[in-house]
DNA sequence: GAAATTCTGAGGTACGTAAATCAAAATTTG
DNA sequence: CAAATTTTGATTTACGTACCTCAGAATTTC
């Protein structure tokens, strides 16, 4: 049987209450009694039950998600991601309240950050920007001992508690590696190969980490292949398209095409329009509805995705861990870079 | 403010002890009680607070994992994953006893299939073997009402409640499709490739469906490649490394090696000793000290994985949902193809 | 219409913990 | 050494559900 209150007390020659002041830190106990406890605690092993003692507390996770409002299909399938979080929650004792952001905007966000600030909830999770003032947020909320998870995009070196996201280097080296191997064939041979990136906005490190890990591989394994400065399309289908498509048009030799940020809608539809006689290899984040169709038609080949309901509940279960303070479990919190082609879709 | 019991007996117009009959499907109800009972249910949306329910049982989750001896590191692995399992079992209210069997020997798994059905748990996982006795062991175990998951390999069509592992086919069909693209550049061109595959057992479900997809993708997609009649190693190193080596020995022209089952230790070694002019593409599965040490030297090109950590917690969330009558999350459930490069090892 | 049977209500105890009150004991302070 | 203070004990209520008993009401059966 698992040990009790009860049988603390009992071992360790105090009453109850005693028990209830020691283990929850209520003051009024001499050390050498405290002593006596602690004592007890570790020879019985005890584990205080969760379950019984946030059903005594009545007790409900409340967390702050604070999402920004982009238009792409990732970050839209994060919301829905998120609501889905929050239709389950009264069974999971969580009470989660989403919070929109405009994107790209630091000051929005370090808005949001101080009012979460003030309403004190039991953790916050956030899409980052990697700026000096949202750094500087962040160290105030950790004074202020409410738990911070960053989401998709990290705030590394900060006083966040966990990043649920993939790493974006690797992510980035992952596709330069498929974006080599894959050129050498038919694409490589007479002497070199043009690749062109398409990017959200240098501004958020995901992006950049992306681009970071893309470009090392390709320098230092495939010195033949040559990558033209990065395209900057805000996430935005309509910008991507017109910029893809005049790329396509100014450089007809583009063998690859490796697309980092969301907006692969406008991508896509650069793609078909500009069907010429050999179609460009494309590499491209985030498994959507319109990246999945055209993976599956052929014209995108290698798809790299960050489960975005992974992240959500991944988040959830840290933050309430955190709010806890019990340890996670590092392998079951990582997030993965799943790999797509058409014969692996789900 | 959750509704509680209290509220629907209120509702009701009815005491306590009847709507607690309803709930728990006691006898000594009219069925025009039960349906007023019913209605309130229903009208104030109650759900049962699990934690407080399981804490008036003082439940306990009896879980019984059958698992193969076997000697690769992918099984041992596994083992670890569930002796993980039990070490927090205690925190999530779940029991969880181990039950060894010898590998690819059906009639010690219906065995200890059997001996389930008699202590008749909350739940069991296993690793299942496609023959007719498993199958009627397990429509048995249906009709006793025990909840059932079958890991890493499936047992389809039968009467499993759900299936905690990867998707087969599209794991042979992604190696196929990744052994085509790497083989079309430096090694196909003139004329055609050899490639050699390496499996477990034919008798198990899980390899015979790679070979499946691998073949299928090959077949259609590459037809200029060519595969060599399967090895089979029985997952057992030493036997690998001799039948790899017999066969470099033997066809000095191969291009590629798919190793489909586990005991890639073996292989390794072959290919180690083997450091011929050029070497073969390797594509392998299960990420082990091993193929991770291979993989980063280049010995190893892509290792396709399943996760065992994940497969083991997420059986144990199915039978608990199970148990429970609970629906289970599907996206959240299914097990993913990890396809690993040597630039997104973690 | 009485007896037998089936329903229903009221109430309690339990699970393991939290949190509170109040009295009694121990300790410290002056 | 008495008074003030701190520490401890005993006891109670609560969280939401499960499960039990027993009495009384309603219904059915003869």
């Amino acid at each position: 049987m698992k040990p009790t209150v009860h049988d603390i007390a009992k071992i360790a020659g105090v009453s109850l209450a005693t028990v209830d002041r020691v283990l929850n830190g209520r003051p009024g106990v001499r050390s050498v009694t405290r002593g006596k406890v602690e004592e007890a605690i570790t020879s019985l092993g005890y584990v205080r039950d969760l379950a019984a003692a946030n059903l005594a507390k009545s007790r409900t996770y409340s967390f702050v998600f604070i999402l920004p409002a982009n238009d792409n299909s990732f970050m839209i399938g994060l919301h829905e991601e998120v609501r889905g979080a929050v239709a389950r929650s009264s069974a999971e004792r969580t009470d989660i309240r989403i919070v929109d952001v405009p994107p790209f905007d630091a000051r929005a966000l370090v808005a949001a950050l101080e009012a979460v600030l003030v309403e004190k909830p039991a953790g916050v999770a956030f899409v980052a920007i990697d700026t000096r003032d949202v750094r500087a947020v962040t160290e105030r909320l950790r004074q202020a001992g409410i738990p911070m998870v960053t989401l998709v995009s990290d705030l590394p070196d900060s006083s966040r508690d966990h990043y649920a996201g993939i790493d974006n280097i690797a992510a980035g080296r992952t596709a330069g590696s498929l974006m080599g191997r894959f050129l050498s064939g038919p694409f490589l041979g007479e002497g070199g190969a043009t690749v062109a990136v398409l990017a959200g906005s240098m501004l958020v490190r995901d992006h950049r980490e992306r681009l970071e890990g893309f470009s090392a591989v390709i320098d230092q394994a495939y010195p033949k292949v040559h990558i033209l400065p990065v395209l900057e399309g805000r996430d935005d289908p309509a910008l991507a398209e017109t910029m893809i498509a005049d790329t396509l048009r100014r450089n007809a030799d583009i063998a690859g095409i490796y697309s980092l940020g969301a907006g692969n809608r406008g991508l896509i539809r650069a793609l078909h329009r500009a069907r010429g006689p050999s179609r460009p290899l494309v590499i491209a984040h985030e498994l959507t509805a319109s990246t999945r169709a055209a993976l599956a038609d052929g014209v995108i080949d290698a798809v790299l995705n960050q489960d975005a309901g992974h992240e959500v509940r991944s988040a959830i279960r840290v933050l309430k861990a955190k709010a806890d303070g019990l340890p996670v479990l590092a392998a079951q919190e990582r997030i993965r870079i799943d790999i797509f082609l058409k014969d692996n879709l789900p």
